[in-house]
DNA sequence: CTGAAAGCGCTTACAG
DNA sequence: CTGAAAGCGCTTACAG
């Protein structure tokens, strides 16, 4: 390591300065949008030709540990290679890109302790603001980064105490249309692989299962419904085990979310079972290449991207007025019927 | 926005050091890890009490501006919505983060002049490195980071001059294990959708294609290969129509990836044609999820994580040591057989 | 081993 | 409208 040397910057704001003749506080003055005014137009000219002509670039770490604004921001997530992400990420970071703004991204694997070493570095860096798809219903994390002041967006989970900021689907929707879907076709009984219930989206999502259910005048039999520990494929191929062991295996089940329906796929076909023909099978987030799946996937439809543009255009808002009251947007989902579904009056047996 | 108001850090290293009853100076090598050899065991003691007593915390942003070291690096790639990158991207990060680095990342979707605005808007940042998905043979921004002294890694693709560190798979290896692959099935006749020759992946697959087949004693109608402008889909779609438009279609058809493989499989399907009935495909890359679509994909998997991790692992060197000599490192591939492709004599009509 | 001082490159009240 | 000065919070030659 290159150490006791601190080399210059090739051109720093004094030697413009000097090259235009003027101080270098009328200088950054010149070149700063907000100050300018304040500065005679041929002196800003001079200013600013000096600059071009010197190839002036500020030092923005010189800026930044000034103004204690580093235009930077931190997005969290469970984990990039779960497909729901990458859109919304996408989405944070075409806003934030617009408006001049850097994306640090970070993993957190749903771990709280690294969560924490996550917000801490972010943190230390002097991030402006922080875009977060890891939240738990409770979240410590959450609040004490709230405590601190740093401005918070949530995106796609929300915490239960509606005091932060945040993007979400309107699960209790897409949830009803599920089962209203699910109810017209003929099913009655119907199975949940429930999401972790740490999270807003599997517990919302469970929790509109069981009243959308009951608008339809089903009753809910405990037994049917399984609760995994992740979102992932692996739970859902537990959770999917345990239902089709069960003496009387319901017709359909309702996937907490596309992962988990993926893993419900697995064991029906691992069980010989055949798919709408023997058991139809719902998931949630219609998440990218789920449409390439066999059978396809009947789900709901969120839309990842806007989620991810509208909660950089939240935070982005929140910087500029840090008094912006607290909103908490949902966005509306969409049925998107393809074919693991069928009326059960066309199933083998039924 | 806040104007005018600089707050100050809550505890500064000032005060740690008035806590302490020593300098600044020497607080300041009292907590640095590479300083304390210089100071007294006593005296880093009561540095270091005063400093988790008082909840001191170093404003990172002053020590950057001082060492100009940020400990973050940049990660750009085309776009995070292709499924090959989250895996890799996780590899970097996950190895920067071992080390106390932060991500920036930014997608360019492969346009050269947002790649210009976002190496800009790191690069004034002062992250210490890049990690590059996005080079193109003949890449006049990779060019100018190198002159510029940046510690640079490309991975997955490759520039066509060697002179800068990179990370790859071996694709004439995997190349030659699918034309060997298709051969022995009895093809003939092997289509090829190339990839965009401006890129390392899709040149290097393209004539190693070529001389794979030669090698076998097939020779290639300059017909039978079609050039996708981008590594998409839709690509996939238009040249695998071409191809099948010809008046007598080749047996096989060998994608430059997977996703160009995807839209093989569209048209294919949309022609009617079964597959490996009618036609047989191979993909390239084996990415997350592609073993769920329908039929069953041959194609050639890559350590995606690893291949990450490693180039994460190359630019972590060059920061430690700016002298290193450059390497190209090749990671070997391996052909995964799936249901994509079957042997001639099993077709219809064959 | 430690102190005193300089300085990284900006921005911004404060005067004029 | 502009200059002169202070200062953001560190690190690091330079003395002692």
């Amino acid at each position: 390591m290159p150490k006791g040397v601190v080399p210059k910057d090739a051109v720093t704001l004094r030697d413009v300065a000097d090259a235009a003749g003027v101080h270098p506080g009328t200088a950054s003055r010149a070149l700063n949008d907000e100050t300018k005014a304040l500065v005679r137009p041929e002196t800003i000219e001079r200013v600013l030709a000096a600059a071009a002509t010197l190839g002036y670039k500020p030092n923005l770490l010189a800026r930044s540990f000034k103004t204690r604004r580093t235009n930077s921001v931190g997005i969290v997530i469970p984990d990039i290679n779960n497909p729901l992400f990458p859109p919304m990420v996408r989405g944070v970071e075409d806003r934030l890109f617009e408006d001049g703004y850097v994306a640090l991204l970070a993993n957190t694997e749903n771990d709280p302790d690294r969560q924490r070493r996550i917000f801490e570095g972010m943190v230390d860096r002097r991030i402006d603001g922080l875009v977060l798809a890891t939240a738990r219903r409770h979240d410590v994390g959450v609040a004490e980064l709230s405590e601190m002041g740093i401005p918070i967006v949530l995106f796609n989970r929300v915490v239960d105490d509606g005091r932060v900021p945040s993007v979400s689907s309107d699960d209790a929707t897409g949830v009803r249309m599920v089962v209203d879907h699910l109810r017209n076709l003929g099913h009655e009984r119907i199975g949940h692989v429930a999401g972790p219930q740490s999270m807003s989206t599997g517990h919302a999502r469970y929790s509109a299962f069981v009243s959308a259910m009951a608008e339809t005048g089903a009753v809910v039999d405990p037994r049917d419904v399984v609760f995994a520990e992740t979102f992932s494929i692996a739970e859902g191929e537990r959770c999917a085990a345990a239902l089709l062991a069960r003496a009387e295996r319901p017709s359909a089940i309702f996937a907490g979310n596309d992962m988990l329906a993926l893993g419900c796929y697995s064991v029906v076909e691992r069980a010989g079972l055949a798919c709408p023909g023997d058991i139809s099978i719902v998931g949630f987030n219609d998440m990218p290449f789920i449409d390439r799946v066999n059978p396809p996937l009947t789900t709901v439809r969120i839309p990842h991207y806007e989620l991810g543009l509208l909660a950089a255009e939240l935070l982005l808002g929140r910087l500029r007025n840090p008094e912006m009251p607290i909103e908490a947007v949902q966005l509306e989902p969409q049925l998107v019927v393809r074919g693991s579904t069928a009326p059960v009056h066309l199933r083998v047996g039924a």
